[in-house]
DNA sequence: CGTTAAGTTGAAGCGTCTCAAGATTGGTGG
DNA sequence: CCACCAATCTTGAGACGCTTCAACTTAACG
């Protein structure tokens, strides 16, 4: 078990109480599927905030889905500099690869408390032959991460700041949206600027400056562990049309 | 068949003789299994160079292995900017989907004339179940696409336009290597500046600055379809410390 | 209420962009 | 073989966006 983690004594939760099961690896399928998946779910850990959940290059024998709290992806360069890569949050598959022996060439972090659901070889072999139609859940996913990462890819690498900003606010308010939160209230919002900043390529300092600028434009208001969206259509505009 | 594209006729290559089989997707195998996968590829295509393989939005009916000649993926933003996602090389697999009717998410242009080895639904799902272990192999080959992307989108947002540079040429020159180009000479280059400035985030102008200074410093010399590299341990030292 | 982490602001400097003119290369036809 | 053309690459000058460093302000938390 990785540092800093600890396993969940039971009761865990269950898969048909699970609120983000319709997003997670194992959708779809019948609900009386989804006890004998559940049994064969490891365990569940609980991870404190700000913790990380592994390091780039380890390997660990198992895949965690996480099930509540946001976990900030990212990978590290030699010059000391940090690229968040995703930030993850309820239903998103973590540390998947074809071989679990495989090192992972990221590093993971948790910014809230979280729970992940944990699969080992074992288990993921079983499901996976037990409910075949997995497979293809997994190839969507991973299809997915890989659409995003070429998404932020493109704006990092093509957009000035402010509308890479706003992309990126963008793209977690709509995956927010997906998992039922109201994005018409300010938020709790566990990202703070350099985390944004490291997402989207700038430095924090300019974030603020930019950040402010939106915020004195009545746009949105990042601050302090809280995310008021409060011009949507404006946000959308910067986004698409850098105005 | 899509635009530009035409049918090459018999005899095609055979997947016995293919110098890249090694690296496709339907490697690993039994030498007498190559048959019947080829019987269950569609067919090939050739398509001259600087044409359109597929358009962002275009959900072909169809999946491609690169057999010979360079590809360029790429993505527009709607401020008229592209970003190279990724230089396909002899072996690479395109415009795989779980579904084949869903969009693509970005499109390809050929940097020269190629062949492309074509896999339609049926042959696919034939292939997927009478080798099973090659469902195993397209999970790698995702993943693989996926951790390039990563890495790609770690240095485009991190690192200055010199090192962003050296790094992605090292890229294209390992996966050179492995296909057996000798780079110790001068090759054959297809990427003009515009296209290495739109792979690494910098303008052409900026690009034609840093790669005449490391011209002049005997690193690499990369212009007029022609790739010489000089002195392969300082453009390493370039990509990892910037020096 | 004090302490600490997080965000803000100013000033100066550097890296990258833009625009525009000029040079080099490879290809084509005379 | 040479002249010409188009595409590609190069170079300069000025402007702009983003970074750096440092001081200051604000919010969160016990």
């Amino acid at each position: 078990m990785p540092n800093g983690h600890r396993i969940k004594p039971p009761p865990h939760t269950h898969c048909t109480e699970c609120p983000v099961r319709k997003l997670a690896w194992f959708e779809p399928g019948e609900e009386d599927a989804l006890d004998r998946r559940e049994a064969l779910r490891t365990t569940q850990y609980i991870v404190p905030a700000k913790q990380p959940v592994y390091q780039e290059g380890d390997a660990p024998r198992e895949v965690y889905t996480l099930q509540s709290g946001w976990v900030i992806q990212y990978k590290m360069l030699e010059n000391a500099h940090r690229q968040v890569l995703n930030v993850a949050l309820p239903g998103d598959l973590l540390a998947f690869r074809p071989n679990l022996d495989t090192p992972l060439d990221h590093a993971a972090l948790t910014a809230t408390e979280v729970t992940l659901c944990v699969f080992n070889e074992h288990s993921i072999h079983r499901l996976l032959s037990e409910f075949p139609e997995l497979t293809h859940r997994l190839f969507e996913i991973q299809s997915a991460q890989a659409a995003q990462c070429r998404r932020r890819l493109s704006y990092v690498g093509q957009a000035p700041a402010r509308q890479r900003i706003a992309m990126f606010l963008l793209d977690l308010i709509e995956r927010l949206s997906v998992r039922g939160v109201d994005i018409s209230q300010p938020i709790s919002f566990p990202l703070n600027h350099e985390d944004i900043a490291d997402a989207v390529g700038i430095t924090p300092v300019h974030l603020s400056r930019i950040s402010s600028e939106m915020r004195g434009l009545g746009i949105v208001d990042c601050r302090y562990n809280k995310l008021t969206v409060r011009d949507i259509a404006r946000l959308q505009s910067l986004a698409h049309a850098g105005i």
